[in-house]
DNA sequence: TATATTTGTGTAACCAGTTACTTAACTAGA
DNA sequence: TCTAGTTAAGTAACTGGTTACACAAATATA
C-alpha cells in the first residue's frame, strides 16, 4: 500500500470515511444507470421502512435513518417525480404528509430486489476479511454520538494546556 | 442501539460511513468557527504535504491524497484566498502551478498544529475500543480499488441468475 | 378563549466531493 | 518541422448531505 492518507494514520481518517464512502455512492449510481434502473442510492431505505409500516410521515423517516429532514424531503420529492411514492396530507393534523408506495413502485420491487441483494452480498463480500468490522465501527459512532469531536478536541487542547 | 441503518446490518452500511464522515466533518467546521481559526477541514493535509515536499502541483496533491484533481482545485483555492498558499507558473512547464506556503502560514502553523494534535488525539480516543478498525477498514479499501462496488455487484447477480 | 410554544414540512444557501468538458502547453512520431 | 496525442489545470453542472430560516397547524397555558 503507498497511500498517503493511511500513512498518516489517525490524521487521515476521516478524509478515508469520505472517500470511500464516496466510491461506494458513485458505484452504485453508476450501476443503477448502466443497468437501466431508474432509482437511485437510498431509495431502497425508504422502500424497506414504507414495506415495514405501511405508511410513515417526512419526521418519522427521517428520525429512523437519522437524516436530517431536508435530507429525506430530496429523496421523496425525488421518489414522487419517479412515481415510486405519493403523499396525502393527514386528516388527523394537516400538516403531516402521509408517505405511501405506489403501485408502481410495488409492480418493480421484484426487480429492485434482485440488485439490493446483490449489493448486499458486495457489503458481505468486502467485510469478508474484517471480521470485527461492524462491531468496531458500531463503537466508534456510538462515541460520536455520546460526545461529537469539536467536544472532545476541546476537551483534548485543554489537557494539553494543563499538562504543560 | 436502535437504530435502523444498523439493524439492517450489511444493507445501511454505506449510509452509515456517510453519516459519520458527514457528522466529523461538520463538527470539524464548527470546531474552527467557534474557536475563530480560519481554517478549514482538509487543508492540515495540504500542510502536512507542502511541509514535507516544499513545492507541489495540482496533480501531484491530487495523486497523493486520491482526490480528483478539481476537488483539488477547490481546497487550494479557497487557502490561496485566505493567504495559505501561493501560486507560480513553473518556468520549465508552464502548465504546471507550482504551489507553496505563504509566510503567513508558517507563522500560523504552530497554532494550527495544536488544534490539529488535538483533533488526532481525538481520533485516537474515538478508535481506542476498536483495536482492529484501522487494519481491517485498509482490507475493505483495498478490496474496493481492485474491484468496485458496481463490478462486484453484477458479479454476484450473474451468479444468483446461474445458481437458479 | 386568547395567546404562546411546539411541531411538521418546505425552501434557500451552502459544502465537499464527483464526472465531463475545455484549453493551453508539452512531447513524440512521420 | 509539423502534426497528433497526451498532460496539467480550470470550469460547469451535478450529487447527497448539511444548517438556518419561514410558515402553518396543532397543542399547551394563562
Amino acid at each position: 500500500m503507498n497511500d498517503f492518507l493511511t500513512e498518516i494514520e489517525f490524521v487521515g481518517l476521516t478524509s478515508r470515511l469520505k472517500r470511500l464512502s464516496d466510491a461506494l455512492l458513485y458505484s452504485t449510481k453508476e450501476l443503477y444507470k448502466s443497468e437501466g434502473l431508474d432509482i437511485e442510492p437510498n431509495w431502497n431505505l425508504i422502500f424497506i421502512l414504507l414495506q415495514e409500516n405501511e405508511a410513515m410521515t417526512i419526521t418519522e423517516i427521517s428520525e429512523k435513518l437519522q437524516f436530517s429532514h431536508p435530507a429525506v424531503v430530496k429523496i421523496i420529492n425525488k421518489m414522487k417525480k419517479n412515481g415510486h411514492v405519493e403523499t396525502k396530507t393527514d386528516d388527523q393534523d394537516k400538516r403531516r404528509q402521509i408517505l405511501t408506495l405506489t403501485e408502481k413502485a410495488h409492480r418493480q420491487l421484484p426487480l429492485f430486489e434482485k440488485y439490493w441483494t446483490a449489493g448486499r452480498q458486495t457489503v458481505m463480500d468486502l467485510l469478508e476479511d474484517s471480521p470485527n468490522f461492524l462491531e468496531e465501527f458500531l463503537k466508534i459512532e456510538e462515541k460520536v454520538n455520546q460526545s461529537d469531536y469539536k467536544e472532545r478536541t476541546l476537551k483534548n487542547l485543554k489537557n494539553d494546556k494543563l499538562s504543560n
